[in-house]
DNA sequence: GACCAGGCACATC
DNA sequence: GATGTGCATGGT
């Protein structure tokens, strides 16, 4: 299994080259997009993004005192955007409650402890905590997604019917834990299923396919 | 105009 | 534990 994971790898990076992940300018940014991006695309996400920037409310300190139903519409853009609204809502809750506001005690919490926290925040389910934790928090922890499974069930790596977590530990316990390789590893999963993998019939001739067989 | 996009919570069986 | 549904905008 290692061997195929690592193939895989080294033929997407071949193929896209470093991605320079996540696209966001502050962690507090990525957090905030991490949750935006919920089953939604990324260009999106990047409108409300640019909204909140222009207003100076990427300050966790300034998100935390608007109103909901002002924020609501400034995210509108990307999709969900009540139900968003209040997600951002929630985590700026446990944010201030837990940790004073401040993201660098927060992430100086242990990994998993951290991540059990995050998976209580209502909003946050185990892909968002993970993005969360790699790409703001720099933890060492693989990010499973729909095109992660999309690619891997396909290409007959894993069974269709199985869990997130046992997607994660198969990259965990195979790879080295490492920061940097699992940020492009992800990144280059999302690049490979954004440009290939966008319907079933053309994923069966896909580049990795061809890459790999 | 249908279909999809870097999910998640909640209801129901 | 598995399956179904609501949430919503913008691009193809």
């Amino acid at each position: 299994m290692l061997r195929i994971l690592t193939y895989i790898y080294e033929r997407l990076f071949e193929a896209f080259g470093p991605r320079h992940w996540w696209p966001g300018e502050t962690p507090f940014e990525v957090i905030i997009g991490a949750i935006l991006t919920q089953n939604t695309a990324w260009t999106n996400v990047e409108k409300a993004i640019k909204n909140l920037k222009s207003n100076n409310l990427l300050i966790p300190e300034r998100l935390k005192h608007l109103p909901e139903d002002e924020l609501a519409e400034l995210i509108r853009p990307a999709g969900y955007y009540r139900l968003k609204a209040n997600r951002l809502k929630e985590f700026m809750e446990f944010l201030f409650s837990r940790y004073d506001g401040d993201l660098n005690r927060m992430f100086n919490q242990d990994m998993w402890e951290l991540r059990a926290e995050l998976l209580g925040v209502k909003g946050i389910g185990l892909e968002t905590a993970d993005s969360i934790l790699l790409y703001a928090g720099q933890k060492p922890i693989f990010v499973v997604d729909a095109y992660t499974r999309r690619i891997l069930t396909r290409h007959n790596i894993i069974d269709e019917k199985a869990s997130y977590t046992q997607i994660q530990d198969l990259f965990m316990s195979n790879l080295p834990q490492d920061v940097q390789l699992y940020n492009e590893y992800h990144a280059l999963i999302v690049q490979l299923g954004k440009e290939i993998c966008r319907s079933k019939s053309k994923c069966e001739i896909c580049t990795l396919k061809r890459l790999i067989t």
